[in-house]
DNA sequence: ATTGAAAACATTCCGCT
DNA sequence: AGCGGAATGTTTTCAAT
């Protein structure tokens, strides 16, 4: 992984449908050679995948809201995992360090869903309790960060 | 925004790259009647964009945490907002109910730039305390969520 | 709003450097 | 690892429906 690889990557993350000719370009390489960079970053695992994002109230999940899960004493944190990824308004799930086991994201349509969605979250085994936190606005999300300085990609 | 709509969100969320004849094959429709849709979608404010998703230890940022931002008594939340979307680490920042007024993610190399970056995030007035919480690994994030059942999109 | 055709363009493979 | 050429496939525009 060198500076252009870097360069390729920071485009990609600000457009994902930019094509080889436009990254070759952008970066002073072939189309080619761009092609095979990025099939190698692909395959390394780097690139884990384009998605296109989309409006999450245009698509009637207007609702998004931040919750904690409290584990049992006994509970099974992979099983609890599996649970949570089978709940389809889970969009997000980070395990993480403190007294709440996982800290989930979940878009739902209106608050009616979001208080269905809690029940289901509460009734998985090994969810003692959960706290819900709603999101009233996104300033912004998944913003990409290169990891260093030059972030100057149009 | 018809079923058709749908079906081609959902495929440009499960790959961002996909050809509008791939699309099109998909959906049962031309590639033009495609590149047609998408287009409205776009500028409509449906499609907000396409982004390569990057695994982020690979870019040197390892260490991911959840902070919970504590107004003091006088905060104006948009200069905070502001002064959040300013720190480059800050992936996502969404506005909250309860008595944190922001819940950001950052995403940074090492616990020493986490440390940093929880200063600067102090030092923006009007945020009279941070709560930490760091994520230990995460099971997944930004799963595509259609808001209805139909999920198959190989 | 969709199609089919056509021109411009991009991808992708391969031999060469 | 990168380039350029060539074949194939895709994008994009447009007239017609």
């Amino acid at each position: 992984m060198d500076a252009l690889d870097r360069q390729i990557i920071a485009a990609l993350r600000a457009n994902g449908r930019a094509t080889y000719a436009d990254l070759g370009r952008k970066v002073g390489l072939s189309a080619s050679a761009v092609h095979e960079r990025v099939g190698k970053l692909e395959s390394s695992g780097v690139i884990v995948g384009y998605h296109a994002v989309v409006d999450p109230s245009s698509v009637g999940l207007g609702v998004t809201a931040l919750i904690g899960i409290h584990p049992t004493d006994i509970a099974d944190d992979n099983e609890v995992a599996v649970a949570l990824g089978e709940l389809i308004e889970v969009e997000s799930c980070y395990r993480v360090a403190g007294d709440e086991s996982f800290i989930v994201k979940v878009r739902v349509a209106t608050v009616d869903d979001l208080e269905r969605s809690l029940g289901r979250l509460r009734r998985i085994p090994g969810v003692a309790r959960t706290r819900t936190t709603v999101v009233l606005s996104t300033r912004f999300e998944g913003r990409p960060n290169t990891g260093d300085e030059d972030d100057d990609v149009t």
